[in-house]
DNA sequence: GACTAAATTAACCGCACGGTTCATTTTGGG
DNA sequence: CCCAAAATGAACCGTGCGGTTAATTTAGTC
């Protein structure tokens, strides 16, 4: 039959890219679930939000929560990436401090995705953080540097002999990761004040102001 | 026809107890929800988890989300009541402060239901907080006795001139919401040590010592 | 240029979900 | 005791979900 080579598509249609697929797919799921949730995610979203299929997402990450593992190992990281480029060589003990405070308070405050990762993740009880075993070793970067810190400033005597880096660490991450996580319902309770420009300089200066004041000897 | 009165229950099978079935629908509700988030959460599981039906969920809230204000609402209340039972009067500035501080921390670390709701709230951007209006004329109970103690402190001379209650409230609130919201990521990254017995009773310490040190003259 | 494996598309599927319909039972007031 | 209204049961429904099947296209290899 003359119309048996009916050819839909003559000329190339499309590209092989799968690496820059892969990482489409991965920045738009971290958008989609960081907005919505793991369960309130929709795998047809995230598709619709690139060039590309639900088919490919499963294709490359097998179902759902592969897919969020995946954005959850990515994002954990670059941050982990970011930590390690802080350099606070050569700064006198209290002046490291307050630098890591102010650069945590600012680096969660300008990853506003991976806090609510992190919230999420929380949620499902870091059921699937577990499952990242390749992250345990290498994301205490933070508390490395945090008790460099410590030994150095009890060994100049300005600190107390009994702040634990860790604590500290728990103390910052409190902090920071609180600003950005609880702004809406905290804004909704007692007001905005203190997320406009001159309210977050406040609170950061607090925030260090607290720390600095709580291992100061 | 003969068989036409067929009768599947002559007896009486089940008694009503409106305000009953309600108050079970509140608590299961709010059990499933903090636990699998809004999204998550499945209706007939709630129904499950009591001895009622799907149908009357939709009979008494009308959707899902309603059902979801009619917790957070509900959680809210209970939040307040509690704190509007704390009594902090005859106390010094600093020891009122101090009692403060521990009430929350032990209050948050007590209801970690509540904490998750508002998690959930949260990732949801406090949208269904903000459609409780009737609530917030009263959840500042909080904000108003830090602004006594302040002023006590103030006037005695032993608070810092510029303390405001309000970051104080962001600080304590911060400390005491990450220790139960975050404590499975940070467990997962940094260890479980500040969760056992001690490590509570260190942090809960520690959060009180630098509250009161950064407030100090 | 034929062959093959990887990459991509289009169409489909079972099912569980939120929500509804219809009928029945219970309660309480007159 | 009767009857309207509230409360409950049972079965149902359309939809959208995560996930799959099968066919088509690309790109490297010989």
């Amino acid at each position: 039959m003359a119309e048996k080579t009916v050819k839909k598509n003559v000329g190339r249609s499309w590209k092989q890219d799968p690496e820059a697929v892969k990482a489409d797919i991965l920045r738009a799921a971290r958008a989609e679930i960081a907005e919505h949730g793991l369960s309130g995610a929709r795998v047809q979203v995230i598709a619709e939000r690139i060039k590309t299929s639900k088919r490919m997402i499963f294709y490359y990450f097998g179902d759902k929560e592969g897919l969020y593992r995946a954005v959850l190992e990515a994002e954990y990281a670059s941050v982990r990436k970011a930590e390690s480029e802080l350099d606070l060589d050569g700064l006198e003990p209290m002046a490291a401090l307050r630098k890591l405070v102010e650069f945590t308070f600012d680096h969660h405050r300008a990853n506003p995705e991976f806090i609510r990762l992190v919230m999420i993740e929380n949620i499902h009880n870091a059921r699937h953080l577990r499952e990242l075993q390749n992250l345990a070793t290498t994301n205490s970067v933070a508390i490395k540097q945090l008790e460099r810190i410590c030994e150095a400033g009890k060994a100049a005597g300005v600190f107390r002999a009994d702040v634990s880096p860790l604590v500290l660490h728990w103390q910052i991450s409190a902090m920071s990761f609180f600003n950005v996580a609880n702004q809406m319902t905290f804004a909704t309770n007692f007001g905005d004040a203190l997320f406009s420009e001159a309210g977050q300089a406040q609170l950061r200066e607090e925030t260090v102001g607290s720390i600095l004041s709580s291992v100061r000897n």
